[in-house]
RNA sequence: GGGUAGGUUGAGCAGGUGGUGAGCUCCGCUGACUGUAGAUCAGCCGUCUUUCGACUGUGGGGGUUCGAUUCCCUCCCUGCCCA
């Protein structure tokens, strides 16, 4: 059994190990972490607050999901990571005893931008909550993470929108790089593994340029940050080609950012994607929108309050197994709570199976055949030319 | 029976004391959502029209007037008070 492992850390509190398949870069692995093994390729539900919204660890479980992705900077503000240090860590203190990744805070660099300040020291938030300013380093990013207790931490990176001017994109790579250093310097927590970003937006010289700055670091694993931010699908599959083709031979496990659907997973596993986050399963969810192999469906459009089958036949999950698409239509209508959890049940389930389904069929020749019937179904709806790039924040 | 307050586009309202009433919130219809300030947001929501725009609509009927949602008469309906 040959596998790609390597690069660790002597030290490292996780190990990887993969195996290249048929399909391009796209490899099968194995991750494990102080809190339990990780199958890849694999998706992380997204916990924020330390909590899947309207999902219970239980349902998370019979999701099958294996690892689940919270917060820095939310967390750090309410209840406080100090407090939740008191309770004994995040994993106690949400009821979730499988493996936990946390953000570092650099998304919200990005997506609160307008509420904050970045300069080369670190980042200074008015908080979302009350106004009240906060302030986040590279070193704060750590310390946060480290008292939360997840089995991987992020560093603090800035990511810009790539239609950006190309002095932006690289001003806030190079920032991530030096806050990359810090980070790796300022940890202190041996059974917690630490992984870098890579940053450069969608230009393939500066991409380039971070893989080899973060690469170069003994982080215990790599993230592809940046990208499906308004960026085209063609301009972030050709940033995922230059990023697999420089990372060539490292064995560390890979991380992509905030992705994705359906579609995006197949465009990044055959660039050599072991682990992906994104919000869109849950929130579609909570907003009527639930997934199946036939495409996307909206339970509030008015054909689904007659639909006596359920959401999708193949499904095993709660909802699909004991309710109707009609009953889903009613509660969305009737704003009762368990539609949001039963859409959730639901896109998870088919997220993480259909992560299952990408693992098998990388093994057994019939990864071709499933991309092709599920990204024919979940093609966007809007076109690329529809999606304007995004220039102020 | 007497008095009083009302009757506005599916619902609930706003407005309008003689000079072009389509404004709001629900409901409804559709779309969006990618390291979660998101159980959120956007568009549409009288008729015709792709749009521009045109037309209709203030309980019914009648009257005054160049012109009535507004003034007058009458009828109908609803709430409340008194008999």
């Amino acid at each position: 059994m040959t596998t790609t492992s390597g690069h660790l850390p002597p030290s490292s509190p996780i190990s990887f190990e993969s195996l290249p398949t048929p399909v391009g870069r796209a490899r099968l692995g194995r991750l494990v972490t102080p809190h339990g093994t990780v199958d890849t390729p694999q998706f992380m539900p997204v916990g924020t607050q330390a909590t899947v919204k309207s999902l219970t660890p239980g349902d998370l479980r019979a999701a099958g999901t294996q690892i689940i992705l919270g917060n820095t900077y939310h967390l750090s503000l309410r209840p406080g990571h100090e407090r939740i240090a008191r309770l004994g860590g995040l994993h106690r203190f949400m009821g979730w005893d499988g493996p936990i990744l946390t953000d570092s805070g650099g998304f919200q660099v990005f997506s609160l931008g307008h509420l904050g300040r970045v300069d080369d020291d670190g980042v200074t938030f008015a908080s979302h909550l009350d106004g009240s300013p906060h302030r986040l380093t590279p070193e704060l990013a750590v310390e946060i993470q480290e008292a939360l207790g997840s089995d991987i931490a992020m560093a603090l990176d800035e990511l810009v929108d790539p239609g950006r001017p190309p002095d932006e994109v690289e001003a806030a790579m190079r920032r991530t790089h030096a806050w990359a250093e810090r980070c790796l310097a300022a940890r202190a927590r041996p059974d917690q593994a630490l992984f870098g970003i890579v940053q450069g937006g969608v230009d393939p010289a500066l991409r380039r340029e971070s893989v080899a700055a973060i690469a170069a670091l003994p982080f215990d694993g790599i993230a592809i940050g940046g990208l499906s931010v308004g960026e085209s699908k063609a301009e972030m599959a050709a940033t995922l080609d230059v990023v697999a083709e420089a990372l060539d031979g490292d064995g560390r496990v890979r991380y992509l950012m905030g992705v994705g659907s359906p579609a995006d997973f197949f465009t990044a596993v055959e660039r050599g994607v072991d682990l992906f986050d994104c919000v869109l399963p849950t929130r579609v969810a909570r907003n009527g929108q639930v997934w199946t192999d036939a495409g996307r469906m909206n339970l509030r459009n008015a054909r689904f309050l007659d639909d006596g089958g359920p959401i999708d036949d193949d499904c095993a999950c709660e909802a699909c197994r004991n309710h109707s698409r009609a009953y889903l239509a009613h509660l969305f209508r009737a704003d009762e709570l368990l539609a949001y959890r039963l859409a959730s049940v639901h896109n998870v389930t088919y997220t993480l199976g259909l992560m299952r389904r990408i693992r098998s069929g990388l093994a057994d020749g019939t990864y071709a055949s499933l991309r092709d019937v599920v990204t024919e179904q979940h093609r966007s709806n809007r076109r690329e030319t529809d999606k304007p790039p995004v220039t102020d924040r």
